[in-house]
RNA sequence: GGCGGCAUAGCCAAGUGGUAAGGCAGCGGUCUGCAAAACCGCUAUUCACCAGUUCGAAUCUGGUUGCCGCCUCCA
């Protein structure tokens, strides 16, 4: 099976071959962390975090590099208005990360490294471009010529010349080219600073990829992922920062996830349009959101809308409801299970992930194998044939190794359910023990064949948006949404 | 001004040369005391529009229209 990824530099899909055989080195941007973690971080950390689940499904032994921006203006600016320390407040922020994704069943990387924890790399890359004649000093801030590095836009798909026409960057009478950007930064009073040959200062935004990126990944690696938003210029700074200190190919595939609308609005700060995820969570369970964010190709824009994310808690509700179904009837998932051979994963679902992690398709084919599961749990009700339960204990491990893809199932159906109802309940303010009462009430009503009364119970119940299913074992109840 | 993307049913959304996946919603049916859930069936002769290439196009080419993003910190 042979993975085809579409890379940002080329503009195509290409057939994906490692530097190393059977090994995948993959870097992607992580947060500048000077706030909270708003759909959009969600995004793209849900993408790259899938990529790697499925880079190591594959069987690949992946190095997943993912960084902290803990020094930056943003930062500083910041704790500048809250009156606290910049470090301080990264720290803050860091510690809210993590707890985001682990909310949001994102695995960890394997290494996630500091921009203030390698400030002698940061520094070592930059004298090795000033030896190279790339970075040249202005008073105690050192600067990258873009002008010398004859690639410079590749990625991007621009030229300095087109650019400079609309530009509206900020005209620093100092620097060579308007274009060229800062690698390190003389410091104010007051601000995190560490010594260097240039004097006390800090390092620049995009050197600390560069600098970090290849010290743990060697000067030419695999993958490199981020927003769209990072292409230019961040990407494209890193390339050029990258390729002129050790003059080998930087990156060989650059994955760049789109953006997240609001309501069909750009999330934008001026908008006041920003949700953060914390705020989302408290609606919404995570899986939905995943479900929901990888129910559309990685690269095109998504929208968010209560509208959408109501449909996607249905299809969760839908996979989960099977999987209750199942496990009533032939226990939790066993060891034997987790052995089965998966044929529809194997055979579809990697098929859609081959093809340039195609998430939307590989739903689909989830959603196939619930509704068949579903059907042969109809057509045999009464008695279960060893065939018949074999096709339907597959059809649950195909099912689990696909969310486990996903990053989704990972509750079991009772837990789910479970935390639906309390979590629904505590949003009315509802006593779970009076439904109780109210359940019992009713069955004894039908039994004594009072369909009034029955009927009048079930739709007191409606009123309080529970939702009564008479099953062959027993009556149960549910929160409608 | 420069660069790029998108347009598929009521809605969301896959599909990049071989005759339209999947989800949500809706309608009809099976099941049920009635429901709910689940399942079955129906819902795009057609993929923004026009022209072209081809035995064959939603898919390729040219043009038109509309929407969006980037070029400034941004996931």
């Amino acid at each position: 099976m042979t993975l085809r990824i579409y890379n940002t530099l080329k503009r195509k899909k290409e057939l994906f071959e490692p530097v190393e055989d059977g090994r995948v080195s993959m870097y992607v941007c992580g947060p500048t962390v000077y706030d909270s973690c708003h759909i959009g971080h969600a995004r793209s950390v849900v993408t790259f975090d899938v990529i790697v689940r499925y880079l190591k499904a594959k069987g690949f032994d992946v190095t997943y590099v993912r960084n902290f921006t803990d020094v930056d203006d943003k930062i500083i600016n910041r704790a500048d208005q809250l009156g606290i320390d910049p470090l301080a407040l990264a720290e803050k922020y860091i510690s809210e990360f993590y707890d985001d994704m682990e909310v949001l069943n994102v695995e960890k990387a394997t290494i996630e490294p500091r921009a203030t924890e390698h400030i002698d790399r940061i520094i070592k890359v930059i004298e090795m471009l000033i030896e190279k004649g790339f970075a040249y000093r202005i008073d105690n801030d050192v600067y990258y010529s873009v002008e010398l590095f004859k690639d410079y836009g590749k990625l991007s798909g621009r030229r300095l010349e087109d650019m400079k026409a609309g530009a509206r960057v900020d005209i620093d009478k100092r620097k060579r080219n308007p274009f060229d950007f800062a690698l390190w930064k003389s410091s104010k009073p007051g601000e995190p600073t560490w010594d260097s040959p240039w004097g006390k200062g800090r390092p620049g935004w995009h050197i600390e990829c560069s600098a970090m990126s290849t010290e743990y990944l060697g000067e030419t690696f695999d993958i490199h992922g981020g927003g769209k938003d990072l292409i230019f210029p961040h990407h494209e700074n890193e390339i050029a920062q990258s390729e002129a200190a050790f003059g080998k190919t930087f990156v060989r595939y650059w994955i760049h996830n789109g953006f997240v609308n609001i309501n069909q609005e750009k999330m934008s700060k001026s908008l006041g349009n920003f949700i953060v995820l914390k705020e989302i969570i408290k609606h919404y369970h995570p899986e939905a959101l995943r479900l929901f964010l990888l129910s559309k190709h990685y690269r095109s824009p998504v929208d968010f809308t209560d509208k959408a994310m109501n449909e996607a808690v249905a299809g969760l509700d839908k996979i989960y409801g099977l999987l209750e179904r199942i496990e009533k009837q032939f226990g939790p998932v066993s060891g034997k299970d987790k052995t089965r051979d998966t044929t529809v994963f194997r055979e579809q679902f990697c098929l859609a992930m081959d093809d340039d992690f195609n998430t939307a398709l590989g739903i689909a084919t989830l959603f196939e194998v619930v509704r068949n599961m579903n059907r042969l749990l109809d057509e045999n009700k009464n008695s279960f044939s060893q065939n018949a339960e074999n096709k339907v204990c597959l059809g649950r491990a195909d099912i689990l190794k696909m969310g486990a893809v996903l990053g989704i199932l990972n509750e079991s159906p009772e837990d789910y359910f479970a935390k639906k109802r309390s979590t629904g309940l505590a949003k009315k303010s509802i006593d779970s023990e009076m439904i109780d009462k109210m359940i019992k009430k009713r069955i004894k009503a039908r039994k004594a064949k009072n369909w009034a009364m029955a009927d009048q119970i079930r739709k007191q119940l409606e009123e309080m948006n529970i939702t009564i299913e008479d099953t062959t074992e027993g009556t149960i109840w549910k929160i409608k949404n």
